[in-house]
RNA sequence: GGGUGAUUAGCUCAGUUGGCUAGAGCACCUCGUUUACACCGAGGGGGUCGGGGGUUCGAAUCCCUCAUCACCCACCA
């Protein structure tokens, strides 16, 4: 069969893919020390980003490696029903119909939803398989899937009994343009530009950026040890505000700083969490002056119904009008939590919520970080997590959306501390012994769902699936959700099954644009992977988004590494093809003969394992390019080569398989699809790596020698523009056993054996031998000659400078002095070798 | 305000415990159609490893310091 000269991936990925599905080999086998791994579920809103690329490149180089090592490799795929995330996504396109959430009750949008997210769902599935992920897909899990309902619905109930969960009205971060509250976590902070305004309050003068919220303070706060106030602390005083007189406490705490404004804080218990710590302090009452929907309410008189920010200069200006504005600081700078959404100011709201008591939920998870019990790479992440969770602050798992898993909890509507727990959500409301329970009209966080992946996905707690595979080896996924959702799942997976859910957690970067900012739809440099990979195939786009990064680190996204990528795809399949061309005639046995031949077997070996190596220390850009090298530089450019003099079918064939099967992880549909051609019945996708055969290592030697004589030759007929040179020898094995090779290899036009040198000598190689070229020509090499001998010179003071540096040879260690004394010696040869020549030139 | 990281060739980046003359891909220059491959081959140019100081026989690597740029965390009214 004729091969195309070039590799064209768009013919043959999908039928590859197809045929490893089909025959069922990305399932765990029966035997095998287990290998398990958990896709970070992708949102089932949206479609493949260049990140995921990066994620499923690195993930499936180990799914594959390990399954090749004859590991029991699970890996488990899913989708994320992302409840905020999706939710916007969908009210996007409500309000391209005109239409918003608030038109349909929560029941009918979660159908809505849940129909447009089955859509997606087999959107992305297929991206998947369109980069060769080597998938369980029996495993999917959907984290809306009854398993993963049941499970969050166990886990509250225990966090429930244990009192690790709480419900409470406590000041939320909360959105009033989504109308929902959010965890701490998901709360972004902007420098923003806001006046600062100096108010007339009182006895006091004090500066705030939040005039409108006057309507809810309940004291005034000034320093215990300020001098200033102390006679006024405790008393209660009247203040004017701007629409008429009202009484504060005047209370002393710790909290404020007495070099801020006039170090005097009013205090808004409602609306401002420090004022809440306060208020908490001090027993003082919360008055609620702001609107879900985010207006004034009632208590804010005639700005009632005022959005806050109208209100607040509509109050300023009154508070003005009445004198009781001294001064407005228009560029003070302060950080505001903004909603990472829609931009919105987070306006800090009173709500009944459940909480997670985390102080008690990531003792257990802190004690396991601290015990080293999961390893990071980069390593320095672990303290960050440990960190984290020693500062970690109560978590709310409360979303007022209608996408996700409903709360199971009904409150007696006649008794509002009285509630049950009970997972008949699809009922309003319950009666039970004479008394009528409302359900919570609230989901969980998604992150509540999501933190149990590595134990849900295998059915907690007794299915053989969890027993064989839990703890996970490796969680692979992204620097930036390292606390959302790392930190979580060590926390939850600890509380639950009592061990940790994974023992190596490796961190990715994120792909930045081409000139380094963050990719991002409103600056418009987002790389579609999709027209990536129509253009240079799956396998070229995951080395090259593998090259060149490191553990952690975010890096540009590197068209010519795609490139590369292509490239050597196509460098592999013209191996193929020259190899298959050289088959036809013989068969036999796989040993090696030629002294290339133990060389490139000593090669192989070497790269097996090191490439073992690498990938085991999670080390994979490294992995591919000792792989990249082998295959190119060694197995193209010197091996094959070699072979054009003498071959050594068999052997040729043995490098081929092996260098499909190394690189196989890295590029799976190609190697894939040469294996086919040459293993009729066989897969190398299982494939188990054997030992490489056995060689000569002085033979190996031997052509490492010959190597330096095809060197030189090349640089010295490159640099005087000539070819098919006669090169000349006299007392040397290595090359009178070799000459076929070496002829073939330095391109000459002939080697004989001669007594008497005549012409250049090869200064490198510890072979008496010479260039055969006429004088006439000689005298073009006397510059070249001239600049080796300088370079040649300074490598030999180098040398002899450290040398005569006693500390250096009694310091060092044996074998690094040892080497430089070999190196110089080889270096003094060469400078005298050169130095003669010149000297016969001239 | 704290914390972490980065700064290496024109560009994008590697470089495990300090140790051969600091590497790769892309780009660049010269030559080349030879039994796979021009998505190619051979040869070549290009770096005082951000600046300064220190430790050491030896520093891109360890320490200090400065500069620039990122990112993360935090309750400054």
């Amino acid at each position: 069969m004729a091969l195309d000269t070039v590799y064209e991936p768009q013919k043959h990925e999908a039928a590859i893919y197809r045929l490893w599905e089909e025959n069922n080999l990305f399932a765990p086998t029966e035997k095998g020390e287990p290998f398990s791994i958990v896709l970070p579920l992708p949102n089932a809103n949206a479609s493949l980003h260049i990140g995921h690329t990066l994620m499923f490149a690195i993930q499936d180089v180990m799914a594959r490696y390990y399954r090749m090592q004859g590991r029991s490799v699970l890996w488990v795929p899913g989708a994320d029903h992302a409840g905020f995330e999706t939710q916007v996504v969908y009210e996007k396109q409500l309000a391209k119909e005109g239409k918003s959430r608030f038109d349909f009750s929560r029941e009918e949008l979660f159908e809505q939803i849940w129909d447009f997210v089955a859509k997606n769902k087999e959107v992305f599935a297929s991206q998947f398989r369109e980069l060769g992920a080597s998938l369980d897909w029996d495993h999917f899990t959907f984290s809306l899937d009854k398993k993963v309902v049941d499970s969050s619905y166990k886990m509250f109930k225990k966090m429930w009994d244990e009192q690790y969960i709480y419900r409470g009205e406590r000041l939320v971060n909360y959105c009033t343009v989504h109308r929902t509250g959010f965890a701490d976590i998901e709360v972004l902070h902007e420098d923003r530009t806001s006046p600062l305004y100096y108010l007339k309050y009182g006895p006091f003068e004090l500066a705030t950026t939040r005039p409108e919220t006057i309507y809810g303070d309940t004291a005034v706060a000034v320093h215990p040890d300020d001098e200033r106030y102390k006679k006024l602390v405790n008393t209660v005083v009247t203040i004017e505000g701007p629409s008429g007189p009202f009484e504060v406490r005047v209370v002393a705490d710790e909290m404020v700083d007495r070099t801020f404004g006039t170090g005097v804080v009013k205090i808004t218990p409602a609306h401002d969490f420090n004022d809440y710590e306060v208020a908490g302090r001090h027993n003082l009452p919360h008055v609620r002056v702001i609107n879900h929907d985010g207006t004034m309410n009632h208590l804010a008189k005639e700005f009632e119904g005022l959005t806050v920010a109208k209100a607040r200069a509509a109050v300023a200006k009154k508070l003005d009008e009445k004198g009781l504005l001294v001064k407005v600081d228009e560029a003070y700078k302060n950080r505001v939590g903004t909603c990472y959404k829609c931009g919105s100011v987070i306006e800090p709201m009173l709500l009944d919520q459940w909480f997670i008591d985390m102080q008690k939920l990531a003792a257990p998870a802190i004690r396991a970080l601290k015990a080293k019990k999961i390893t990071f790479y980069p390593a320095a992440k672990a303290d960050q997590v440990l960190a984290y969770l020693e500062s970690i602050k109560d978590w709310n798992i409360s979303r007022q959306i209608a996408w996700g898993i409903p709360i199971p909890a009904f409150q007696n509507v006649a008794d509002s501390d009285d509630w049950i727990f009970n997972t008949e959500v699809d009922k309003e409301e319950l009666v039970i012994d004479g008394k009528t329970y409302r359900r919570d009209p609230d989901v969980f966080d998604t992150w509540f769902s999501s933190s149990q992946w590595p134990f849900v996905t295998l059915d907690y707690p007794d299915s053989d699936d969890f027993k064989k595979f839990y703890p996970n080896s490796v969680m692979e996924t992204g620097q930036d959700i390292l606390y959302q959702w790392v930190a979580r799942m060590i926390c939850v997976g600890t509380y639950m099954t009592g061990e940790i859910p994974f023992k190596n957690v490796y961190l990715h970067g994120m792909v930045r644009s081409e000139d380094g900012r963050k990719m991002s739809k409103s600056l418009g440099n987002v790389i579609n992977p999709k027209e990536v990979l129509e253009a240079y195939g799956a396998d070229a786009i995951r080395m090259g988004i593998i090259a060149g990064r490191s553990a952690g680190y975010s890096a540009a996204y590197a068209p010519g590494k795609i490139i590369a990528g292509r490239n050597f795809c196509n460098k592999l399949w013209n191996i193929a093809r020259y190899v298959q061309s050289q088959e036809n005639t013989a068969s036999g046995e796989v040993t090696p003969d030629s002294i290339a031949d133990n060389w490139i077997v000593s090669r192989l070996s070497f790269a097996q394992k090191e490439i073992s190596l690498l990938i085991e220390g999670f080390r994979f850009s490294e992995a591919y390019e000792v792989l990249y090298h082998f295959i190119w530089n060694e197995v193209a450019d010197w091996y094959i080569e070699a072979s054009k003099g003498s071959i050594n079918t068999p052997l040729l064939g043995y490098i081929l398989d092996k260098s499909l099967e190394l690189a196989h992880p890295f590029a799976p549909f190609v190697t894939e699809l040469i294996w086919q051609q040459r293993h009729t019945g066989s897969f190398l996708i299982s494939k188990q790596t054997e030992p490489v055969i056995s060689f000569s290592k002085e033979k190996a030697q031997a052509f490492d020698r010959l190597q330096v004589i095809v060197i030189e030759v090349r640089a010295i007929t490159s640099a005087l523009g000539i070819s098919k040179v006669a090169l000349e020898y006299s007392d040397s094995t290595l090359i009178s056993e070799n000459e076929v090779l070496l002829k073939q290899l330095a391109k000459l036009g002939s080697i004989n054996q001669k007594t008497e040198k005549k012409g250049v000598s090869l200064a490198t190689s510890s072979e008496n031998c010479w260039l055969a070229i006429d004088d006439s020509v000689t005298k073009k090499y006397i510059t070249k000659l001239e600049e080796r001998i300088k370079s040649a010179h300074q490598n030999v003071t180098q040398l002899e400078g450290r040398l005569s540096n006693k500390s250096y040879v009694d310091h060092a260690p044996e074998a690094v002095v040892a080497q430089t004394r070999n190196n110089l010696q080889s270096e003094q040869k060469i400078l005298e070798t050169l130095q003669k020549e010149l000297a016969s030139f001239v």
